[in-house]
DNA sequence: GAGTGGTCTAGACCACATG
DNA sequence: ATGTGGTCTAGACCACTCT
């Protein structure tokens, strides 16, 4: 058996390096880190090398490069968080209600910026508990158009989620989110088998190609605590 | 008046034209990029060039590389979103309400995992919206040890936030942060002004050493519309 | 003027995936 | 066997900052 050849590559020592005095307090916010030339001599490589550790560093957020200056240590973002909206969450069943073409009311025309007699595909969804309650309600308004191939696959995409991804234009569009809390209205509260009032989280999201146009509009409605969202924030080591 | 020579860099004009590629569709999901040695002699550059732009679409996400084989475009991941929670919402006021040590709660004892006899910071304030209506509540606990300087400048900073950030370890602790929507309780109701029973939205996190050891943990109670979370996923060009 | 980071070159050797 | 990406070198020139 021969040993394989794992080594570690000296820019990831130095990143490494870097970043454990980072984290040690030995370089604090704002500090400047040593020079290019410097790293040089102290590991004895050459310039590239101390610079791919840097970007590595860099391009996590950890540091940041003033030109002609030098590298300073970033001050970490904490309001930034990134949570996990997870489509199908474990041990849960979600089964369609509905889908079919809608002349949407005035709130969505005005979402998704359409003319009153634009018709929209209106899908919903329920996703149900082991034990069968009902936990959370989907519905989602699509802009049907074939001319937008991103459309096409999130219906066949949500219809049938176990199907892999089409080919598509990758990151053709993106969404805007917005989370609140609301009480149960009387048709979502029928839904989701829950007294009126009942406070649900609301995740609104509109989907925005990168042309500008809007494309779709979401709610989740789900009954807590099942449809706690979860995320972090600043960097885990 | 002398010309300013902000020619673009050529790997730049090599990750521009490439992410023009994969947002247009000419190259989608899970396509192979051209080779590296295809780019150097398209562009008549250098591999290290050419390198330098793939190095920047990498760590964007958009594409990936599998070594030995080849540079692949990236599956976008709409499911994490990006939340910006911010602290002092614009045109509101955020005051003070009590600061003092504490015995905590069992359940407050439990998420900081400490013996029954640990006394914690609980420091508590309101936001007010520009009208005086109370638009959010916060409760922080907060382990205070001197042997922990993070928590020293979190409170300095609560406490004062106009302060510049005191130099401290940077990324020394991460947040995980749970949201839900609850009913306000009867305490919650009062200092918010609203009924028992409203939808609140609540956001708890959690502040977490990078060694393990949980430091905080904080509340946040607000009313709708007001304290609604806004946020993207995706990319955004 | 000395030092810094930004860009770029023209080589090199390696381990490995694929056909 | 060929081609790929991963790592690394030893130079170079530039524009700019700082003192």
């Amino acid at each position: 058996m021969k040993k394989k050849n794992n080594r570690e590559p000296i820019y990831a020592l130095i990143y490494t390096n870097l970043r454990n005095q980072i984290f040690d307090g030995q370089l604090s916010v704002g500090d400047l880190l040593p020079s290019e030339n410097q790293l040089c001599s102290n590991y004895k490589v050459s310039r590239e090398t101390v610079r791919r550790g840097l970007k590595a560093l860099e391009s996590e957020g950890l540091i940041y490069s003033r030109p002609k200056v030098g590298y300073f240590v970033s001050l970490p973002n904490y309001s930034d968080v990134t949570v996990s909206f997870t489509v199908n969450p474990a041990n849960c069943r979600t089964h369609y209600k509905d889908i079919h073409a809608v002349m949407p009311d005035a709130e969505v025309r005005n979402i998704l910026n359409i003319p009153e007699d634009r018709i929209v595909i209106e899908l919903s969804q329920v996703t149900d508990s082991v034990e069968g309650t009902p936990v959370a309600y989907d519905i989602k308004y699509i802009l049907y158009e074939q001319a937008y191939p991103s459309v096409e696959s999130e219906i066949r995409f949500a219809v049938f989620p176990e199907l892999t991804l089409p080919k598509m234009a990758a990151f053709s569009y993106y969404t805007d989110v917005q989370i609140r809390a609301v009480g149960a209205s009387e048709a979502v509260a029928k839904v989701l088998e829950c007294r009126i009032g009942e406070p649900l989280l609301l995740v609104e999201r509109i989907y925005i190609q990168q042309n500008g146009k809007r494309i779709g509009y979401a709610l989740h409605y789900s009954r807590q605590p099942y449809g706690a969202l979860k995320g972090t924030s600043g960097y885990r080591l």
